[in-house]
RNA sequence: GUGAGUGUAGCUCAGUUGGUUAGAGCUCCUGACUGUGGCUCAGGAGGCCGGGGGUUCGAAUCCCCUCACUCACCCCA
């Protein structure tokens, strides 16, 4: 074989897309009622953007990202996720001046140059939704309800949603010294991984599987004993709201985001059926990064959900099955040109209608009939043509109906039994 | 970046200690059944056995290299 998709990047492909439509149409009517806006951007940004709100040292930006220089010398970065290119936008075109909370989402393709696996693609395709200016935790109660929404209305059952808080600004450096002291004096005794990380993110030895580093973690302080008043506040709000949203979850301290922009709230929402890809959707609080992009201090929050995930999830539930209204069986060529008009006629009326254009035994026109699922057909021959009667036959149950050889009544036939 | 596994038909896979022209099931096409489907039967199409080199009278099979894919680590949605 030739030519090849590139590593990690794949075709999608039907019958899988209708899963595809299933899940972005479900959001997209459960955005609307939560009154989020789609907001579609650029895949490419100025490799700054995502430099400086994910993190220098951030794993992403450090050896993930696709970035390259374009014609004109820029450095230019395919989006590796997708909040950073909503806050560049949301400071550029001045968003933060329609009412709060603004709130938007978006889905599409997201790049992070890294060894596939189950579940992990180089090109990947996300979710995501950005709510804005409101610092209230009832925002963050509603977020995540909104995110549970959507995955049990696309079909999804059993689900993990975990949250916790990582604190701000003024309390993580507390909690991280902390944990570093903890950890440090019987540092040796940790995995390879483990020792890196302590430089590198300690938080990510809380979440190490090896069974030693578990064992020696046990007694590390706790994040959420480490809050400010304000996050700790904020948090207890958050959990009391989610409670009355009924919004099953639970805390996890030990919860850990990738991204350096995150503060205060961090949600994630896992499955067991993944492999070791285990996160289905996540997200959490940004309440410093649009000044940092250079706009007005403005609160926001938001999650991005991996379709790439959801979907194989999905695929055991949902059962795909699609066919025409209606195969066109055309006996010679007479009948065929009277099927093609036929056709076009009912199609005019919204109706998927197939036609087969080489004409062939009935028998087997019969059987392709079956093999596309057809829901029913009609046979067009000399009598048919002759006396202007057709019989449209139902592939389901066998019932076939008399009909006049007439758009109108055909489609009416077969709006009646779908 | 590290480790392990797998590459044979469109798909799922057999292929014995190396031995004629590489097989099966599913799918696809045709017919038995000439104007009514799903079953059955028969026939047909479809292969650089991932690629290159080596050993051998002879390689899908053994050896070396290489490429691709998969899974796991790492990291993450």
């Amino acid at each position: 074989m030739k030519h090849k998709t590139l590593k990690g990047l794949q075709d999608i492909l039907p019958p899988d897309i209708s899963i595809w439509h299933h899940i972005e149409k479900t959001a997209a009517n459960i955005f609307k009622s939560y009154g989020y806006h789609e907001i579609r951007l650029p895949i490419m940004e100025s490799t700054e953007v995502f430099k400086r709100s994910i993190g220098e040292t951030s794993d992403i930006v450090e050896k993930e990202m696709y970035t390259f220089q374009d014609k004109g010398g820029r450095s230019v970065t395919l989006r590796p996720e997708g909040t950073a290119s909503f806050v560049r936008a949301y400071v550029e075109h001045h968003l933060h001046n329609n009412p709060p909370p603004q709130k938007y989402y978006y889905t599409g393709p997201m790049f992070r140059y890294e060894r596939p696996q189950a579940f992990r693609y180089r090109q990947f395709y996300q979710i995501g939704a950005e709510a804005m200016g409101i610092e209230d935790p009832k925002l963050d109660a509603e977020i995540i309800s909104m995110l549970s929404r959507i995955l049990d209305s696309i079909g999804l059952k059993g689900l993990n949603f975990e949250i916790t808080s990582i604190g701000c600004k003024e309390c993580r450096p507390d909690h991280k010294i902390a944990l570093k002291n903890f950890l440090g004096s019987k540092l040796d005794a940790f995995c390879s991984d483990c020792r890196r990380r302590y430089d590198t993110n300690p938080l990510r030895i809380l979440d190490c599987k090896v069974p030693a580093c578990i064992e020696l973690r046990k007694g590390s302080p706790p994040v959420l004993d480490y809050l400010c008043k304000e996050c700790k506040d904020h948090f207890d709000s958050l959990n009391k709201y989610l409670k009355l949203l009924k919004v099953p979850y639970r805390v996890n301290p030990n919860l850990v985001r990738g991204l350096d922009y995150y503060t205060k709230t961090a949600f994630e929402v896992s499955s067991e059926n993944l492999g070791s890809q285990s996160a289905v959707a996540a997200g959490g609080r940004y309440d410093s990064m649009v000044k940092e992009f250079g706009g007005p201090p403005t609160p926001g929050i938001g999650f991005a959900m991996g379709m790439e995930r959801v979907i194989p999830l999905l695929k055991d539930v949902i059962e795909i099955s699609d066919g025409p209204e209606l195969l066109i069986c055309p006996l010679d060529n007479a009948a065929s040109e009277k099927g093609l008009h036929l056709a076009e006629l009912l199609r005019a009326k919204g109706l998927w209608v197939e036609i087969n254009h080489e004409i062939t035994s009935l028998k087997s026109q019969m059987r392709k009939a079956n093999r596309i699922s057809a829901k029913n057909v009609i046979v067009l021959g000399d009598d048919e043509i002759n006396s202007h009667k057709i019989v449209v036959k139902s592939m389901i149950d066998k019932v076939e109906k008399e009909s006049k050889l007439d758009a109108d009544q055909i489609a009416a036939i077969l709006q009646q039994r779908s």
